[in-house]
DNA sequence: CCACACATCACCGGATAAGGGGATGTAGAA
DNA sequence: TTCTACATCCCCTTATCCGGTGATGTGTGG
């Protein structure tokens, strides 16, 4: 049982180059080669790959375009994206596009049948400078996938009420009146709330409000 | 120059194995074995290694609230998990604790050195299946890092830079001061802030900015 | 009963922000 | 070249905020 692979690159040389590499691995079968993806769902309906080699940067449609098209049309499909770049918004589109995994161009030749490999037994090859973006993206949004422990300030369900109001961009007088309070009492709660947030000013409160979810 | 490592595993034997392996390279230096991490801080203070190899798994602590403790103390050195765990928890615990990858101990003897190497040139080695785990896990999240539909206000960048200043609650002194302008012209900046983003207070561009992810 | 936390209100003086003017120089686009 | 966007700076007035200090009333719990 071979396996079928496709290449998607407006660049003649790097198909026919990876077609060389993959030839000399006996049970992979390269199926089709392609300069653009602006028909690629055809493409692929035709070719049947197991496996698509996905250039980024091609004219007419982006590989991170083509990627979603072709998830949404062939879910087991898995794709892997070659590209020179590697700034991150390139990175994390083509993973949430659903690329399987990132491989620079510049390890296309050392491990490119080793990826092509490892996606066949489930796993997901990544150049190690994508890994480490990878990782850092992971923990820097870490505070949206587990729960963030939030540190608890006391704040009395009044002063919350205040700093509610602050953080939609009310001014003193307006909570007062929202509230049906005095200037002066604000004022009190406010700067309660300064002390127990240790900040001394207004910009502070609402950024420490809004990054820590105490709002 | 050679490169300093230090493990923690409460198995003896792998411990053993783990430095035999290690003695194959000439420029590795097993600086430390450890059977726990309860002094892992202070372990670490006197052996100064570049890069940890970790067990999960051990008695008192876990190996994830060593590296928690170690990356808050070290913030360079460089993590590794090894592990016969690959649950999502583990795993993704142990990113965000600031590990730099993650390997499975079956492919202890095989990739053990190789990891160490991408570790040692900024890469973030990953036993396929966990990257596979992290991919997804990326895929799955990203409606949350995403979709920030950032309506375009035509801040040019010196107004960000002005914003964000303000978002770190600094006065229009401070930013002055920092960015190396006068006051009067931190003034006009934020006039024209005001004006683009259609607020009219501090606190309504500081949770504007947050909200919309500007900053 | 007495302390304590909470919410309420008040005054003062200094600091800072807001609103509305106008001005200069530079670089790039029309 | 002229126009435009941008960054830079200045002045004046008013509004708002900040910090400190203090006072009153109302509950709750030891």
């Amino acid at each position: 049982m071979s396996l079928r692979i496709a290449i998607f690159d407006d660049n003649k040389n790097i198909r026919d180059s990876i077609g060389l590499l993959l030839m000399t691995e006996p049970d992979f079968e390269l199926v089709g080669s392609f300069c653009h993806v602006l028909d690629c769902v055809e493409d692929i309906r035709e070719s049947r790959p197991d496996v698509i080699l996905m250039d980024i940067e091609m004219p007419g449609m982006t590989g991170i375009e083509a990627v979603i098209k072709i998830k949404k049309e062939f879910p087991h499909i898995q794709i892997l994206m070659q590209t020179v770049f590697e700034d991150d918004d390139r990175v994390f589109d083509s993973i949430c596009a659903g690329a399987s995994g990132y491989l620079l161009k510049n390890f296309l030749n050392t491990k490119l049948v080793d990826s092509i490999r490892e996606l066949q037994y489930g796993g997901s090859p990544m150049s190690p400078s994508i890994a480490r973006k990878v990782l850092n993206k992971m923990q820097s949004v870490s505070s949206v996938i587990k729960p963030e422990e939030t540190p608890d300030y006391h704040l009395t369900a009044r002063e919350k009420e205040v700093l509610s109001c602050l953080v939609n961009g009310l001014s003193y007088k307006m909570i007062g009146a929202d509230l049906n309070i005095s200037y002066e009492t604000v004022r009190s709660h406010v700067k309660k709330i300064y002390e127990k947030l240790h900040v001394a000013s207004l910009t502070e409160v609402v950024a420490k409000a809004i990054n820590q979810r105490i709002v």
